[in-house]
Parts: structure tokens; sequence; C-alpha cells
DNA sequence: AATGAATGAGGATTCATTCAT
DNA sequence: CATGAATGAATCCTCATTCAT
């Protein structure tokens, strides 16, 4: 009963989070639309922050099980990270939005927004770091500081999803990815012939 | 004098963008920063947002002139890249808030803001695409499709932009920065020995 | 409890606008008046316009409702019409400022505040209506065309609402009034004789 | 020179008035029409209100001068009330919106355009009243009391000026008109017969 | 005489938040 | 728990008016 409720507020609210931003959503409407009094948001969650704060968190939960959910299945390291790339950026085509920046982020809110989006990066390039390692332990990838390049990757993965914030999910985008992979795996594949990475 | 004014609104506005966003900057407070009546503000730039586009457009126009000045000197293909981006960096720390989209862009003032955004985007692959086209003739470079994979850069360094703007400036992104294009490099340089490429 | 508050802003309002009109009365005023939050009064009525349709509305209706019920009481189709008359400028009195044109309705609020007025003249014109019909059918009255004689009288009326708002309440409008009705029932009265209209 | 300036202000500013009322008609469209520096107006009028009241006081001389013209003219009475009634109303068509009143006049204005508008108006009961008495010298009406019938009548006619204002120039008002006209003479006429007065 | 430039003062509206029930 | 009701604070924009040139 309770959990109905709060789960209602936090989907009217990634809602109209997704589609306004933080300050141009008002809780009036997102109370209105999990068919709520707005009181009772309130009384979960204390202020508008907090309920960006939860959806927010959430949303950066998802990408990472789903993700790692398809990346874990895989051998493969050249196929790991073709698949999360394109993970990443399928299940973030939902949450873009919330999850990019509204720029008040750096004022107010910051400390804790910053915290929860930092988190999700580091968690993103863990992921690519321990892909690279393998495939460098498996002699495939030629890498000389995993660590660095990892994060290298993990900012310009960052650049592609700005398209889809600003031309509302670009169906290119998936090219301009396997464009990027190319070129990487261009230089950092031991034996390119062996993968034949398609490079349109 | 007319011209004074307009100078001091439009810094004055720049600065206050630039620290709290479109939707948080009140016009009074830019007024007096300008030491200029608020009202005046409105003669010339009519509402605020014509104020943001104003300083948006210069920000973006100032981006492009920089960087091309310093890339024209060059005549290398490997070090006009090099230049680029760094001095494409140097020049966005002044301007990556007003530049770095306000999530509200997307409604109301999306139409014109984008539109100055993605004309900066464009030219900023333009560069790109004649430097490695360049490369590619003079056989340096090894590209198949050079129009997608400058498109590919072009978003992979607006990755390189949001730590920027999120962190505050951070210290290392240059060396990320090398770090891509290390990578990239070493996925099109045909003679590496040759080049060689600072890669910590 | 709620409709205490909005009795007291609908109070409140109409003095205001009564003494200074739709644009001169600010929302501020009414709420202090009325010892009510603005955001109450928004709360309530969403926008000035629509508390001043409310006022507007209410007024017509009492006015009406004042009249007929005199009107009724009486048998007489002369004694109604003197009724009428006199009635409907004893509660104008209160009112005129309220239901007589701001200029403005010419513009933007006139699609529903012309509807409000122009219904209230037409009921009044159904009133006149009704008692012409009356005195023709009991063969008091000769009148050809019933219907353009109501509504011709009903003009002729609203020219004597204008004295009252510009003049301030003029005490000699009555008089004006029954000098009218004088020449009125000279022109129809079958039998003058018999009903010695009072004309000064 | 100078008062080609003056007048194209004075006919922009009965333009804009006309259309917009005192309050949203602004200064500043008024020079735009007039092609005339906004402080220009000031040079002449020194504030927004002695506009008005010039622009005010200069179409109620027209319809007193226009409508004397023509009734001058006439012999018979009854010709000469219908003539003035009915240019009364031809020649403030285009003046109506100037003529009657923005209620703001009750404030801060008023004491200035309520003269003018009651002198107006007495100057319309001065035309009436003198046509009055000459049809009851030369034995044409029965009035009892002249200065009242006439008044009375002045007022019934600024009835007729409403529908004007609010329906946007009513066709029909001409045959309303008559239809008063026709009650009045019915009333007022000694020899019926030899006049036929068209009553629809 | 004519004007471009600059301004002060004012007003409608929005919303996050509080609280009594 | 849940909510309806009430509010304070904030902000964009308009315009009559002034004044130096």
């Amino acid at each position: 009963m309770k959990q109905d409720k709060v789960e209602s507020i936090l989907d009217a609210a990634k809602k109209m989070f997704g589609r306004y931003g933080i300050q141009k959503t008002n809780l009036s409407e997102v109370a209105r639309l999990a068919r709520v009094a707005k009181a009772t948001i309130y009384n979960y969650f204390g202020s508008k922050d907090r309920v960006y704060l939860e959806v927010l968190q959430r949303e950066a939960d998802d990408i990472i099980d789903n993700t790692t959910f398809f990346v874990e299945k895989l051998s493969s390291p050249v196929e790991k990270i073709q698949t999360f790339v394109h993970a990443k950026f399928r299940y973030m085509k939902g949450a873009i939005n919330i999850l990019n920046l509204d720029r008040e982020g750096l004022d107010k809110m910051m400390p804790k927004t910053g915290i929860i989006r930092n988190n999700l990066f580091e968690r993103e390039v863990g992921i690519i770091y321990s892909i690279l390692e393998l495939g460098v332990q498996e002699g495939i990838f030629r890498i000389d500081d995993i660590a660095q390049t990892s994060r290298s990757i993990g900012y310009a993965l960052r650049g592609f999803e700005l398209p889809l914030l600003i031309e509302g999910g670009n169906e290119q985008i998936e090219e301009y990815l396997d464009s990027f992979l190319a070129v990487f795996f261009n230089g950092v594949l031991i034996d390119k012939k062996k993968w034949k990475i398609k490079y349109k």
C-alpha cells in the first residue's frame, strides 16, 4: 500500500523530470499524475530535490544492472566492449534526460547529484577497465595504460550521450558508436584480421 | 556610449548565466552587475531569452575563431588535430557553462539555442574533417570514411566537455584528451614510428 | 471555511473593481482587503480575469433576481413597467461600476464579459417584452411591434445608466426616468385618462 | 511643419485610443504610427493624459459641428429631430470608442474628461431643447416640461450608443432609433395623421 | 525643435512548502 | 497515513516619463 504510493510518485516524477527537467517540473503536476496529494509527496520525500535524487539514483542503478547483465554473458573482450557500449546507449535513451545535467546541478543540488553521476561514471569506467584488462591478459589488445585508456573511453562515450539529449534520440547514434569503436579497435587490436571490425 | 552598455550587459549576463544557468539567473542581478537599469536590458534585447541567445552565439563564435586561428598556423595534420583539441578545451573552460545545455533549452528556447549549438558542432566537425582529409591526402592517415570518422570524433570530444562542466574544470582533462588522441592516432597513423605520439 | 474565503475575496474584488476598474485594480490590494494571501485568490480563480468574470456574473444575476421579484408581485402592466425601471436603477447603483464596460473588455476579455453583459440585456428586454405583451393583450397598450419596441426601450434605458456611472449616482435620475416613462406611456396608452401618469 | 507633427500625433493617437482604450494604448506605438519620436509627443502634450484630452475634445466638437450643420438646414421640427438623431449616430460610429467611457476616467482623469463629456451632453440637450421648443411654438408638439423632456431624450439616446460600442457598430441601430422616435412622436405629436411616422 | 537613450516603479503569476484535520 | 487549504517569496516584463544632445 505504502509502497504503491511511493512507486507511483517515482514513476510520475520520472516522466515529468524527463520531459521538463527539474526546474520546470512542478510537484503539483507530479502529484496529479501519481494520483496522490501533493502533501503526500512531502510526507515521503520531504522536498522536490529529494524526489529528484531518488529518481536519479534509480536510473543510474538501472543502467549498470542492465549493461552488466549482458556483458557478463559474453566471453570475448571485443564483443563485451561492443555490447557494453550499445547496451549502455539503448538503456540510456529512456533515462538520458534524467541523467544528463540540468545545469542547476551546479548550485544547490550539486553535492548529491554530482556524487550519483560520478558514481555512475566510475562504475562504467570500472566495467570498461575490466574488459580491457581481460583483453590485454588474453593477448588481444595492446594497451599501455589501461586505467587511463578506460577513463578516456568513458569520457568519449559521454560525448555520444549528448546527441541523444539534443536531437532527440538520434537514430544514427549507433552508427557513430560503431565508427568510434572501429577507430578504437584499429588502435588497440593486435590481430586485426581475426576480428574483422565492421567499419562501414 | 550605447555600445558600452550593450557590452557591459553581455559581460554581466555571461557571468550570471555561467554561474547560475538561464532559469536561476534573474535580470535584476544582471542589471545591477552591468550598472544599468533593468529596463535598459529590455530596450536592447527584448527578453531574457534574447540576451541568452546573444551570449550563446558570441561564445560559439569565439571558440571557432580562436581554435581556427591556431590550427591554421600549423601544417602537420597531426599537430593540427592536437592543437585543435587542446585549444578547443582551453577556450571552452570559460564558456562551458554557457555552451552546455540547460535542459530547459529543450523546451521553449530549443529552436534557437539548438541551432546555435548544432552550428558550433558542425563547424567543429568541419574543421576536423578538413584536417583528416589533409592527412589522408598526404598519406599520413589511413581512414576509410572521413565524414563519419570526423563526426565520430566530434561526438567523442563532446564527452570530454562534461567533466569540465560537472567537476568544475578538471585539471586532468588534458591528460585524458592526450590519451584519447593516442588511441586515435594509434588507429589511423600509417607510420607510427615517425610521429612518436606522446602517450604517457 | 473555504466558502468564507471565496466570499470575502469576491466582496473585496467587487469593491476594488467598482472603484478602480479592472486594469487599475491589483490583486494584492484585493488580497489584503479580503485578508487572504494573493496566492489563495489564484488557487480559487486562476487569474484576475476570472475573478472579474465571477463578480460580473453575480452582479448581473442579482439585478435580474431583484427586479423580477418586485415585478412579479404586481398585476398592472403600467405599474410593472414603472416598478421594473425603478428597481433596475436602484439595484444598479451598487453594481454600475462593475457592470458598465471597461473599454478593455473590447480586447482580450470581451468574449466572456460580452456574453454576460449581452445576456443581462436580453433578459431585461425579455422582461419588458412580457410586460408589454400583457398590456397589449389586456387592451391597455397599443403597440405595433412589441419585440422592437421592447428592445428599443432596453437601449434607451441603458442611456440612463451612464449618468449613474459618470456623475456618480445622479440623484435626479429617478425624475428623468419618470419623464421618459411619461413620454412612453403617452405614446402607447390607449386610455390615458384612466392611468394619470405622474409627469412632473 | 510644427502643426504637421501635432496633427499626425493626434491622428495616430485617435486610432490607437479608439482601438485599445487609454490604458492599453502605449505612446511608443502612437509615436511609431505618427513617425515621430516619443519625446516629441511629450514636447507638445506633456503627458499621455493630455494627449487623450485633446483627442477627446476634438471628437466632441466634431460631433456637434456636424449634427448642427444638418439640423440647421431643415425647418420642420419633426425632420430636425430625426436628422439630429441619425446624424449624431452616424458621426458617433467613428468616435464612439474615444467618447465612451474608459472607466479609468473615474479616477485621476475624471475632472477633465468628465467636463468634456458633460459639455457634449449639454450641448446635445440644448439642440434637442431648441427643436422641441420650436415644435411646441409651432403647435406641432404637446410637451409639458420641455427642459426635462429634452434631457430625458438626451439620456435615452445615450443608451443607443452602447450597442455601437459593444457589438461593434450594430447595423440595426438605425432601426431601433426609428422605433424609439416613433414611440416618442406617438407621445408628443398633436396631429399624428399629418406626419405619418414610419414605424415599421 | 526633435530625438535617442535610459530608467523607476509597478503588477500578474507561479510554486515549493507548511500545517491543521 | 493522507490530504485540502493556504501562503510567502520570487521574477519577468511593461511603460510613462525624463534628459542630454
